[in-house]
DNA sequence: GCCGTTTTCGGCCCGACTGTTTTCAGTCG
């Protein structure tokens, strides 16, 4: 599980109701602190699936519990049903604040220390009284660990090497960040002798917004020197561990890279299976199961009888699957799709006729308008929707009218110099703490688009911000929200949002929401995708571009949208000049 | 804690690696 929500430290105290967001991520804790209390690991599992299978309820949640129908729902049995409708009708768990109270909120903090499990720290806890991170650190330079039964030396340096770590490399990755490095490892790999397939793999290959490290796959008929190789690439600046069919190292960077190492016979198999995710993967074997046969990252058997797959086409069309691409690996859904047929075609790079949510110098943009005109044409576009800041943000240099009429009348000059190239009219408007725009009506009127975004007051509850939000997509002038929940990733969390009523209200006014390209934000959230997608939302994938090569971030907001089962059809600026020049008059007249 | 049934218990996905042991438990992916 990628996202996990722990809650300990902060009190949950809002008066909002509780959702169903609010419940999968408490009963994701729940599974944490079980496995941290020494219970049953399966019953940790148990409120995971039901955790996951909640996760992807798309029927109203609150009427199912009303109902009393939560049992319907696979994964909640007799226990978890009381449970959820205790949560969600007296907004607390009694047997979540216990539980809570039960377990020193370190230990949550501890089992990021790679090697240390929660059997580990539980007889840590138990035997030496260790609470946090920092009592932990204490007892191995004192020796202590080294006392105690199935600990010694090596655990003892390896758990002290990984609070070192874990305080150098806090966080996650941005998937931009750690991109560019995995390129280059691949590169190196792919002109290497010994090496006859080789593809990035786990979290990296399946598009995620944030990674944890890079994992490589490659088949080799000469693993030893192909470990050896890897190892003493220039990037690498630690081995961590070193095998015949699995090298760990640290780079330059401080990211962690995995290479595998297995047979051609392997690659299929071994790619698959070190894609993950571990979700797809434990639904991908339990579907080989039923129909009798047993995948695992070696091959695909029907009793001692290995199948030849060449490639991982192959091996889903054993299963009676048609690939599955590696985004949308997640478990929410898309083995069902495969087996209907219903897999989406996903949105692809070359379906991108244009792009909006471009800054110039107009406001804080680092460049002129031309300058990102001429940008989007050498990128093969045929339109552009400059939208600079509005007048609220003055940290921003918003645009006051004077400067508006100006840049109108600069972008009718362009558009007469570069046709068939087409500039369009917009304004990224601030959504003022009342829910208004941030222009007079007439000001409004005059803009192709409208982009409504939030930049201020950030701190109001979920019901504030869910109605504030709301309105300006009523407003009929707005055309798209930006940035849905104002997520910062790995630096800022999304403010307080219902996104799912943001949604269903995009839904109702035919508003268009922003799928944010920037590797920072890349918000909408790609689940919401899911959802957004379902309820015919068009989304439109937005660079938000400061400077002419922020227009390429447009290629992140792409493999999100991909991983939110996006089509062409569901994506604005796939839309041809003519079908959006349309689109847009329409709305205007409206 | 869920689920299915040859229902009310027993299984729940699987294999490698590490470090500890001397046959295995814990962790990881």
């Amino acid at each position: 599980m990628q996202w996990q929500f722990i809650f300990i430290g902060e009190e949950m105290t809002s008066v909002s109701p509780v959702t169903k967001d609010v419940v999968v991520k408490i009963l994701e804790e729940i599974a944490v602190l079980l496995e941290l209390s020494g219970e049953n690991p399966f019953k940790s599992r148990a409120y995971q699936n039901a955790a996951r299978n909640l996760e992807k309820l798309d029927t109203d949640f609150i009427a199912l519990v009303k109902e009393k129908r939560l049992s319907e729902i696979p994964g909640i049995g007799e226990a978890l049903n009381k449970k959820i409708e205790e949560l969600v009708t007296t907004g607390k768990l009694a047997y979540y604040e216990s539980l809570k109270s039960s377990i020193p909120p370190g230990h949550l903090e501890m089992l990021k220390i790679t090697g240390l499990g929660p059997k580990k720290i539980h007889a840590l806890y138990e035997q030496l009284g260790i609470k946090t991170i920092g009592e932990l650190e204490y007892a191995c330079h004192e020796n202590h660990l080294t006392e105690l039964s199935g600990f010694g030396k090596k655990t003892q340096d390896n758990i002290l090497a990984g609070i070192e770590k874990l305080k150098r490399y806090k966080e996650r990755r941005l998937y931009a960040e750690v991109t560019a490095e995995a390129l280059e490892l691949l590169a190196a790999l792919q002109d290497n002798k010994d090496v006859s397939r080789v593809s990035l793999a786990g979290s990296l290959r399946r598009c995620a917004e944030t990674v944890k490290d890079i994992d490589i796959v490659a088949a080799s008929a000469a693993a030893e020197n192909l470990a050896d190789y890897f190892a003493s690439l220039p990037q690498v600046a630690s081995i961590s561990g070193k095998g015949l069919t699995k090298v760990s190292v640290t780079l330059r960077t401080g990211i962690n890279a995995d290479l595998r190492i297995v047979s051609a016979a392997e690659f299929p198999h071994a790619l698959l299976h070190f894609t993950g995710s571990k979700e797809h993967n434990t639904a991908l074997r339990g579907r080989a199961k039923d129909g009798g046969l047993k995948i695992n990252e070696y091959g695909l058997w029907r009793g001692s009888e290995n199948i030849l797959c060449r490639s991982e086409a192959e091996i889903f069309s054993h299963l009676n699957l048609p690939y599955i691409p590696p985004e949308l690996r997640e478990n929410m859904g898309e083995i069902e799709a495969a087996e209907e047929g219903k897999l989406p075609v996903l949105v692809d790079e070359k379906d991108i006729c244009g792009l909006f949510h471009v800054h110039t110098n107009f406001s804080d943009g680092a460049q002129t308008l031309e300058s990102m005109v001429g940008q989007a044409v050498k990128m093969g576009l045929q339109y552009i929707g400059i939208s600079d800041h509005s007048q609220s943000a003055y940290y921003a240099g918003g645009l006051k009218r004077e400067d508006i009429e100006k840049q109108h009348q600069l972008i009718d000059e362009l558009n007469k110099k570069y046709a068939p190239f087409h500039i369009f009219k917009g304004i990224e408007s601030d959504i003022l703490p009342d829910g208004s725009l941030d222009y007079p009506d007439d000001l409004l009127g005059s803009f192709d688009f409208v982009i409504a975004a939030i930049h201020s007051n950030f701190n109001l509850t979920e019901e504030e911000m869910t109605g504030r939000i709301r309105k300006a997509l009523q407003n009929p002038y707005t055309t798209m929200l930006a940035h849905p929940t104002g997520r910062l990733l790995l630096a800022r969390e999304p403010y307080a949002v219902n996104i799912t009523e943001i949604i269903d209200t995009a839904a109702r006014h035919r508003k268009v929401l922003e799928l944010n390209a920037n590797p920072h934000r890349l918000d909408l959230d790609w689940r919401s995708c899911i959802y957004a997608r379902k309820k015919a939302v068009k989304i439109s994938i937005n660079p938000d571009a400061h400077h002419s090569a922020g227009l390429s971030d447009i290629s992140f907001g792409i493999k999100i949208a991909r991983k939110g089962w996006l089509e062409k059809r569901d994506c604005l600026n796939c839309l041809s000049l003519q079908d959006m020049r349309e689109f847009l008059s329409n709305k205007k007249n409206k």
